[in-house]
DNA sequence: GTCTATATTCTGATAGAC
DNA sequence: GTCTATCAGAATATAGAC
């Protein structure tokens, strides 16, 4: 199976060089493995986006041009992780509440740093969102590897602000 | 689980009322029963999109719309079904050459619908795909059962068409 | 700290009674 | 045509040797 869904202990425990029962010793169960990959992916998330170019305002369209872009390398690096961090794909996964927490608190930072630059309000935001997700996953399904989805960024950014801007005037 | 990657012989059995050793009566293995659901799915989306009003072009925009929202309320109406026929969520499942040709079928037929009211080349088909893949994909995701991201269709298809009109011009 | 051995449950699939 | 009985393998997880 292509995806996070169907990888066993034994998969998991190979990867790393460790036989499946062997991982006992770091985790109590497979759910508490997810867990940990999904406050680390959360947690990576975060620490990229702060390396990211400060706001300053000077040219709104280059700006969410390279956050978007941003987010689309990261969702497009690791299938697993963009699987577990952004689709619903993991049997039975509920993230404990402090793993939870940390996904909350980078929702908000990328909201906030979206409003800067953009959506005003929810359903702005989540036209954002959709457009987003739906170039990353269309590379994912159709053109794993490749840039088919990720070259429509920049046509994607300039119009859905383009469209926020009529909307205001 | 939730979707159709976790579902057993048994429980699909269970569902239809039977046993899972009777289901090979009927099918010689679970893969022939996900291929069966694969065609019978692009036959249903065939079906349903046959029995939208003909196009006469006297209202791109409205006509757009439609089609969209036909094809989104097709993607919303059953779970398991819109993972089948347009994620990749189940295990080792490669459609057979018959059915693949109907999906080849159902896909030419919706790139000539979309060809007459709007897209142009394949960079216009991607970025389509990709808009409303994602609306449907959040609305699985974040509102299962609710109007979400249904009730920014319409915003799509006008962020879509002005910009693929101002592209023209 | 990692291993072997094992328990338990579930999976897809087959054989054969009726 | 559907059932019961059963198989072989893989899944998560536990116990205990070293």
């Amino acid at each position: 199976m292509h995806g996070l869904a169907g990888i066993s202990l034994r998969d998991l425990g190979q990867q790393v060089g460790l036989r499946a029962q062997s991982l006992y010793s770091y985790f109590p169960s497979k759910q508490a493995i997810y867990d940990a990959m999904f406050r680390q992916g959360y947690e990576q998330f975060i620490a990229e986006a702060a390396t990211d170019t400060p706001s300053d305002n000077s040219d709104v369209r280059a700006e969410a041009l390279a956050g978007v872009l941003a987010f689309f390398d990261f969702c497009t690096a690791d299938q697993a992780r963009y699987q577990l961090l952004f689709q619903r794909v993991v049997p039975d996964f509920e993230p404990s509440p402090t793993s939870m927490a940390v996904a909350v608190d980078a929702y908000a930072r990328t909201v906030g740093r979206l409003a800067v630059v953009a959506a005003a309000d929810q359903a702005d935001l989540d036209l954002w969102t959709a457009v987003v997700t739906g170039l990353v996953d269309q590379q994912w399904s159709n053109d794993p590897g490749g840039t088919r989805w990720r070259d429509l960024v920049p046509r994607a950014v300039d119009m859905l602000l383009d469209e926020q801007r009529r909307r205001r005037s």
